[in-house]
DNA sequence: GAACGTTTAATACGAACGTTTAAATTTTTG
DNA sequence: CAAAAATTTAAACGTTCGTATTAAACGTTC
């Protein structure tokens, strides 16, 4: 690999970088590390196949870069979405903060293919990690973690312990994770027609079963 | 292939099959199917590097064979487990239909390393399903869902829809599945000694959560 | 114990893999 | 516009993969 050029602002080269990062985000999502050739990703991205070890160095490398350059930055977007639909609440309440996150995570300017994409490769760094797993956990899931645990913290009694906040923080999160993955699934084993309605009423039932499930429930929500 | 006699009890012939079988399936839950070579089962089953076509035909066909002789009857017998645990429980409740899945799921006779096995394998077909999801969903998963659906309409009042109790069942798999898989990064995010103390908080809580979430808690658990 | 079917073993094959190389081309720069 | 730098290209490298082949070893049965 030789040395790069940061002065300038060739507009092919970017493309070229920017289309295999593209191609082989979704080959990674879809199919897994393994199963994906350079082969493949240069034939989709329309480009010669020595460009990935040009641009990434190696394989692996554009793996990783496709967890830094386009999973991590998904995942602050969502982040973001969940503080700012927080703030924008008015005063914070159990139903706020599930809510908010709920739907930062459901809903959003995401494409539904993206958000699939997304967590497709979340998910399969769950089922066998690699090195990107680290990036994941220190830099998203330890922030959203603490974020989310501050929070309820913030809006439950007094009386909850610590240990049983993390545990509802992790439910809370366990159910949203589940529910973008496994929607498909869901809809196709209820009655098929998976709608603007469906995504709506999903979202309303992980609000209510994570309400009631840290003991908030029996409120109104919406 | 040749053709396979069944009139016999040649030992050998049976543990090479078992040896094979066994490291494939921790092999495949470790690291996905593509990551695994034929010549890695082979050398840690001891055994020729013909032996996965000779036995198996090839290697997805014993990949397939991982999931119908290894990971289906395993997923029967926690079946199995969860409705004798249902019936010994006396008159049925939410709190027995939980608590009866979620201690099936997560204790039972396995070792933790078969479970961990077991759940990593799954979660792989639901990143990147295969052709084992299928099986996997036609003959473990729907089945599954009907009972806890039909024990969830016999605990719940009347008045709760169908569709409702189907996103129950689907919320309290959901936690169970999670969980299962989580746990060693649940516990490292907490304090870090995942012992059998631990375990039971964790049962107890999705228990908890679950039936909160489905609207039946404030019931004692245990 | 010879014939037979079954299992193991050693080896080879062609294909596909990730990566490298070096020349050709394009773009940037002075 | 020419020199330099950056990028693309075509071709090949050595390795490893899944699978096939063929013969040897084994166990059973008559």
């Amino acid at each position: 690999m030789k040395k790069k050029a940061r002065n300038n602002s060739n507009h092919q080269t970017e493309l070229t970088r920017e289309r295999i990062l593209d191609e082989a985000e979704a080959l990674f999502a879809n199919k897994g590390y393994h199963a994906v050739s350079v082969r493949e990703i240069t034939r989709l991205a329309q480009c010669n196949l020595a460009a990935v070890n040009y641009h990434f160095g190696n394989k692996q490398n554009l793996y990783l870069e496709v967890f830094r350059s386009r999973w991590k930055p998904r995942a602050s977007r969502i982040f973001d979405n969940f503080r700012k639909s927080l703030k924008d609440n008015g005063q914070a309440s159990p139903n706020s903060v599930v809510e908010s996150l709920a739907r930062a995570f459901l809903q959003g300017p995401m494409s539904d293919d993206e958000r699939m994409r997304h967590h497709k490769l979340i998910f399969g760094e769950f089922a066998q990690p690699t090195q990107a797993f680290e990036l994941v956990a220190d830099q998203v899931l330890k922030p959203l973690f603490t974020s989310l645990m501050a929070d309820l913290r913030a809006v439950m009694p007094d009386t909850t312990g610590d240990k049983q906040t993390a545990l509802n923080a992790f439910s809370i999160l366990a159910m949203v994770l589940y529910f973008n993955l496994a929607r498909p699934l869901i809809s196709s084993f209820l009655d098929g027609h998976d709608d603007v309605d469906f995504k709506d009423r999903l979202i309303d039932h992980i609000v209510e079963f994570s309400l009631n499930g840290i003991g908030a429930g029996k409120q109104e929500v919406r």
